[in-house]
DNA sequence: TCCCCGATTAACT
DNA sequence: GTTAATCGGGGAG
């Protein structure tokens, strides 16, 4: 199975956030297991969006986004979680897209091993921290070579139809929300956040 | 050094 | 709908 080749991420976040929908990660774990994930859910990141890690400039934290295209992002956060991001665009732009939702597609076990909480298999991988758990995710894959490595990589799927690709406000931010930079399946049971699709806009008054 | 709060989640009312 | 859990980044002093 052919994966992404670099190019694929050596360009805007905002382009590369909507067409990972469809695509495949997988990833190798310490006991071997191969674990695999259809794409459902993205949001874009860059260096002039005071949301994104990247907006202050190189840190040691965020070296990895203003790096070379194709690598993994990984990050802390709430003091539990691993969020785990796909490096885009040229050197020296800190940009990425975030992994937010994916449908398992192989490693079942592996993944409800941890998560033996988890009833409903769609929930897996549900969600940034859910998706890491599961997968196995965690700062030891920051800066992970997603078009040569071993550990982690992206395999082409079969991207998702425009008609299907749902934009939204990204989840949980309380600075630059309102920018339309999420993108989901709509089809899919796999997302953090149901779609609820076009706000349906009031029936004008009549007179 | 101190303080605030986050690209979240699960368990509440 | 609200909130606790838990810790590292970053700005203020």
């Amino acid at each position: 199975v052919a994966r992404l080749p670099r190019g694929f991420f050596r360009r805007s976040s905002l382009e590369v956030a909507p067409e990972l929908l469809g695509h495949v990660v997988a990833r190798r774990d310490r006991s071997g297991d191969v674990l695999r994930a259809r794409i459902v859910e993205t949001e874009a990141y860059d260096e002039d969006d005071p949301a994104s890690h990247s907006f202050r400039g190189v840190r040691p934290r965020t070296a990895v986004m203003f790096g070379p295209p194709g690598f993994l992002y990984v990050y802390f956060t709430y003091g539990m979680h691993w969020c785990m991001n796909v490096v885009t665009d040229a050197p020296g732009r800190g940009s990425a897209v975030l992994l937010r939702g994916a449908e398992p597609i192989d490693g079942l076990d592996a993944m409800r091993r941890r998560r033996p909480d988890v009833r409903n298999d769609a929930q897996l991988l549900a969600g940034p921290a859910r998706w890491t758990r599961a997968f196995a995710i965690d700062r030891s894959l920051d800066g992970a070579d997603l078009v040569r490595g071993s550990d982690v990589w992206i395999e082409r799927g079969t991207p998702v139809p425009v008609e299907h690709v749902g934009v939204t406000e990204r989840i949980g931010l309380r600075v630059a929300r309102e920018r339309p930079w999420r993108f989901v399946d709509t089809t899919s049971a796999a997302l953090s956040r149901r779609y609820a699709g076009v706000t349906p806009r009031r029936a004008p008054a009549r007179h």
